[in-house]
DNA sequence: CGGCTGACTGGAAGCGCTTCCAGTAGTTCC
DNA sequence: GGAACTACTGGAAGCGCTTCCAGTCAGCCG
């Protein structure tokens, strides 16, 4: 009654209980050889009356492996982790550490002092490995990780240079997909809503569409950028038609931004796909709910996660993996049949 | 020239260098009283020349104190956490503890396996408090929580029983809210589509609902529950226009239904807001990319997060905290002018 | 039958920190 | 001038675990 309340149970009690030293707990507890059957035994037995489990920090401390591994966001908008994007690569890290005995930490670092506390928190080695996720341009966090000899596995890549482990979609490919689909449909007076140009993924994906374009003869009628908002694609197609009132396609790089550019065609009395077709980049669940469902290039985020996490783990098992780029494809839809 | 490289600084080597004893130098580092001026200075220089750390297991070891706090998240469907909603709470939830040294460990609890890794976590005590969310029916989780005497907040309520410590949106008071609005701007024949009736927030929307219909001496056309989703909402919108082809208004109690809904009666032939007033709740992006935009009440979902990290925190500093309830409010745009 | 394995075992030394406590000075007060 | 403070200081004892290492005790070979 209350009586055990208060102490949790130690391994050396585990030990008393099962009438071996602390040695043997130890080795049952970790599965290391060098056990005989019946102390096996006994120690389990003990383990299961006291409901004991290992207190982790003193098993870190006399491993130096704090069991756990960081997902660190770092970038200037404290909105950009509400994009579901972020959900779903979490669920895969997740997934993918769940047959671990890693444990995920996160940290977005949007503000100054995020920052700083995710370089205290790198710095103190609180975790066995990282993963960077929204590098854009150059981060000193990706440096810092590097110099702190932490495996890093990056989500994407940072703009320039190529780390040593990442894990990509195929964004240069699925641009191109897009835009060539967009050809093959019969359009000619392409252009696009291409997103910010100081991360990989918005040069990545225009250059796809460039690529495409040039393939295929064409001359792009006009690109604008916008920042991956609805609000920023709809400025951006607005500015499109009227510069360039006769388009018949727009391949707008991210779901987002084409939904607004969805609203800004339909505010400028345009048929989608009648007068302008689109196609978006990304397959979020926005793309089946805009009016009309969106055609867009599906990248395969949770998977994202879980190679990420993957990725880690291996790194940490002293493993050497290679980099991976993971395909996109075509999902068909109604603003470009 | 690579020599300082591999080994981290320990206290000890701070404490020599600055010509102190180790409890001097922990003194320092931590803030605490008694340390002479000199002392100090002595102690800060060493830290700064040595790039000094603390390293974080053997502070956790010795002062029982994992420095981190937990955000659970059990529930039964992988995806849910793919929701915008969970990005919103981090976000808020990261904000939080920027301002503390605690550290965001993450943990979705899905599968059976990640349930039983969930329940590990807490028991080893691995986090010093803990957030729990998306509660649905009777969670053995929250018990297991408050049995290891650790600080729970929870997000949303459960629905039987009252935690001790909750933050959660006035969910009634907003269903009552919208249903008002309706009633206000004349119509009469309302009908709603309800959430998971295993939530607390699913109920207690409708709960608003009925509420708000009863004050004003109307009849329900219908309710139809729903799953929260899209599709499930669409569907439970055609189902009650089956029925009731003359209602004149609809109260979906999420955004995500509202869209749904939105679909539904567009394949029917009904102008929104002409035919049918439609309010939706929750206030996500999508409301303001469906055709009509979305009316809707809208929850305070980073201040969610951000309340119940604050509350979590003070109850780890010893304080007893009341439980809080978040205002929601009326957003109204073109579904229900 | 002596000596050698090989399978186990338990003692003990850490891992890097916090914190209690006994102690040393320097001050103040009667 | 001595007692009683105050302001610091450093030694030492842990926190709960892992892991090295020196043993012990069978069994078995020649």
């Amino acid at each position: 009654m209350g009586a055990q309340a208060n102490r949790r149970p130690t391994l050396d009690e585990v030990a008393l209980r099962a009438g071996v030293s602390r040695s043997v707990a130890s080795r049952v507890i970790n599965n290391t050889r060098d056990v005989s059957s019946t102390a096996r035994a006994a120690v389990q037995k003990a383990v299961k009356e006291l409901g004991y489990v290992p207190n982790p920090s003193a098993r870190a401390l006399a491993t130096a492996q704090s069991g756990s591994v960081l997902l660190a966001v770092s970038h200037d908008d404290p909105n950009l982790f509400a994009d579901p994007f972020f959900g779903h690569v979490i669920v895969g890290v997740n997934a993918a550490l769940e047959r671990t005995d890693l444990v995920l930490m996160l940290l977005l670092a949007d503000t100054e002092r995020g920052k700083e506390r995710l370089e205290r928190v790198l710095r103190s080695r609180r975790a066995d490995g990282i993963m960077l996720l929204a590098l854009h341009g150059e981060d000193p966090l990706y440096d810092l990780a590097q110099s702190l000899e932490l495996p890093v596995v990056v989500g994407g890549r940072p703009l320039h240079g190529e780390p040593a482990w990442y894990v990509d979609a195929d964004n240069r490919g699925g641009g191109r997909t897009a835009t060539e689909h967009l050809i093959a449909s019969g359009r000619r007076r392409i252009a696009a809503i291409s997103g910010r140009q100081d991360t990989q993924v918005g040069v990545a994906r225009h250059q796809g569409f460039r690529e495409a374009m040039a393939v295929a003869g064409l001359e792009p009628v006009r690109s604008e950028t916008a920042d991956f908002t609805e609000a920023g694609g709809a400025a951006a197609m607005t500015r499109l038609l009227g510069r360039h009132p006769d388009l018949d396609a727009v391949f707008a790089e991210s779901d987002t931004m084409a939904a607004g550019a969805l609203r800004a065609l339909k505010a400028a009395g345009r048929s989608v796909p009648g007068d302008v077709a689109v196609v978006g980049f990304d397959d979020l669940p926005i793309a089946q709910g805009t009016d009309p469902a969106l055609t867009t290039i599906h990248q395969p985020v949770q998977a994202l996660g879980r190679e990420m996490a993957k990725m880690l783990v291996g790194l940490i098992e002293g493993e050497r993996p290679s980099p991976l780029i993971l395909p996109t494809h075509l999902v068909i839809r109604e603003s470009a049949p």
